[in-house]
RNA sequence: CGGGACGUGGCGAAGUUUGGUAUCGCGCUUGGUUUGGGACCAAGAUGCCGCAGGUUCGAAUCCUGUCGUCCCGACCA
């Protein structure tokens, strides 16, 4: 009875088991990630989660100037008139666009789009700055937020005005704008691994699923804790179709005047949503060390005994020399702390009381197992860096591991359904004729639709598992978000 | 955009059927006692009942519209 009463103080997080969806909006708002406005899908990004953004972007931007690219900045406002520009490219965005028809009380002659995405623009930039041979490439990359009037909207899934980065890049080649792509592919899927600890699938968009105006997509997809597949990055490759439609030109070095090549990659806020679903549980977030925004919280116990808040913030500057490190002093019981920063995610937690002091040691608490430890205070150094490594890889490895328990191989539609059916959601792995009514039969008949062509083909049937002629490829296919 | 549910102090709810002084719990503030898994006592503060019209002597309650949130579909990073 008295534990009912104690329970009713804990803000609820509903238990993924009884409503994932639940689960999910339960944690982004008790973790302190976001906060609704009055305008639909448009949401107050909170401290706590605009650190792990920071988090993402800075590491991301480091490895795309490693990969020499330079950032840029183009403005917000498309003239209706560069839009309609490639035809593909404005069919697929036009209904999702928002439109600024007045300047004060002035009714524009022409009215502006909010960008949905930038290729039009970087494309008449191209058109002035690009020549010659010696223009390119250029590999152009932007952090900015855009705008896609979306029906319906999830906190950082799918929001009207999204934060991104949005990469553009022009060469002189298909090959060299192709290999571009595959570059990109490559840098996000080691993002993904090596800093969200989240495996992928990489693979090509069928033609149905392409970005508007794309000759390929390459995507990378992983699998949420639901079973449903949540498309994290794209990489696109153009060839010289934006070059065509803006007259986008260069004089070789053969002295001949021809199109340029392009390539557009991004990822977004989205990914903040993957990491959520990916690793969190039931108390809360579990974040992975290298974008959460405090590695480790000391939480002092007793704190107003003689000596605990001395050795507590000694002990924090300590470790911030060395990790991401901060102090909950709040007059909160330690209870309620141990249960915020696991809503939260902190990866470690660092007890320090009276006992400890006496005996020179800690206790720290992982929050991805709960494992608790005791570490004398002068092994710090040594084990928290160690630790937060072992969190990187047990919840990378865990994805891995669910990821793995729900892909399955499949040769008919029955078998799709039933295993479907049997074991729960996931990537189903099936062989396709490359006919589009057979991606939709699919679909249609199983309930999950075409994800990607991964790299990773094997061969599970000779035939299509629709049709049964034969089959070009092995598809990835899944529920979406 | 279709189908369903819902908007009441910061949060979660009761009150709406049958119109008549705005309720409860948590949180918040101040003081004190506490502190190894969401502490306790005391005293306080906080409401144009989502918004706009309408009906009525009187509306949180009835009617119309609108905006927003959640869930399920169709579309999308």
């Amino acid at each position: 009875m008295a534990e009912q009463g104690k329970k009713k103080l804990v803000e609820a997080i509903t238990p993924m088991e009884i409503d994932f969806a639940r689960w999910y909006t339960d944690v982004v708002i008790n973790a302190e990630l976001v906060e609704y406005t009055s305008v639909k899908g448009c949401l107050v990004i909170r401290p706590y989660g605009y650190a792990i953004w920071e988090h993402m972007q800075r590491i991301m931007d480091g490895m795309f100037k490693a990969t020499g690219h330079e950032n840029v900045c183009m403005p917000m406002f498309i003239p209706e008139s560069l839009l309609q520009k490639e035809k593909d490219h404005v069919a697929g965005f036009a209904p999702e666009v928002a439109w600024v028809t007045h300047g004060g009380a002035e009714k524009l002659e022409e009215r502006l789009c909010v960008r949905p995405t930038s290729e039009t623009l970087f494309c008449e930039h191209y058109a002035h700055i690009v020549q010659s041979w010696r223009d390119l490439p250029k590999l152009y990359n932007q952090w900015v937020s855009v705008v896609r009037w979306e029906k319906t909207t999830r906190p950082f899934l799918r929001t009207r005005e999204f934060l991104w980065q949005e990469g553009h890049t022009i060469h002189a080649t298909a090959k060299e704008a192709i290999a571009e792509t595959e570059r990109m592919l490559g840098v996000y899927q080691t993002f993904f691994e090596e800093t969200l600890a989240i495996p992928v699938v990489t693979g090509a968009k069928t033609e149905s699923d392409k970005f508007a105006g794309a000759v390929t997509t390459l995507a990378l997809e992983a699998l949420m804790h639901d079973g449903k597949a949540l498309q994290v990055g794209t990489s696109h490759y153009f060839g010289d179709g934006f070059a065509k439609a803006f007259g986008i030109q260069y004089t070789g070095k053969d002295n001949q005047l021809v199109h340029a090549f392009q390539t557009s990659w991004g990822t977004t806020t989205r990914m903040i949503g993957a990491v959520i679903m990916a690793h969190g549980d039931d108390s809360g977030l579990v974040l992975p060390p290298a974008v959460a925004p405090a590695q480790v919280v000391v939480i002092p116990i007793a704190a107003q005994k003689a000596g605990v808040m001395d050795t507590a913030n000694t002990l924090t500057a300590r470790l911030q020399s060395f990790c991401r490190a901060k102090i909950d002093a709040s007059d909160n019981s330690p209870g309620w702390k141990f249960a915020q920063h696991e809503m939260q995610g902190v990866p470690i937690r660092l007890e320090i009381g009276p006992r400890d002091i006496e005996q020179q040691q800690c206790v720290l608490v992982r929050r991805d197992t709960r494992g608790k430890t005791i570490v004398p205070l002068a092994e710090l150094e040594a084990v928290i860096p160690q630790m937060l490594q072992d969190v990187h890889d047990s919840l990378y490895a865990k994805a891995l591991a669910n990821q793995q328990n729900h892909t399955y191989r499949c040769t008919s539609l029955d078998e799709i359904r039933q295993t479907l059916r049997d074991n729960g959601d996931g990537f189903v792995y099936a062989m396709w004729c490359g006919d589009e009514a057979c991606e939709d039969s699919v679909k249609e008949a199983t309930g999950v639709g075409s994800r990607c062509i991964p790299y990773a083909q094997e061969q599970i049937a000779p035939t299509c598992v629709c049709c049964g002629k034969p089959a070009k490829h092995m598809v990835c296919w899944a529920k979406a978000y």
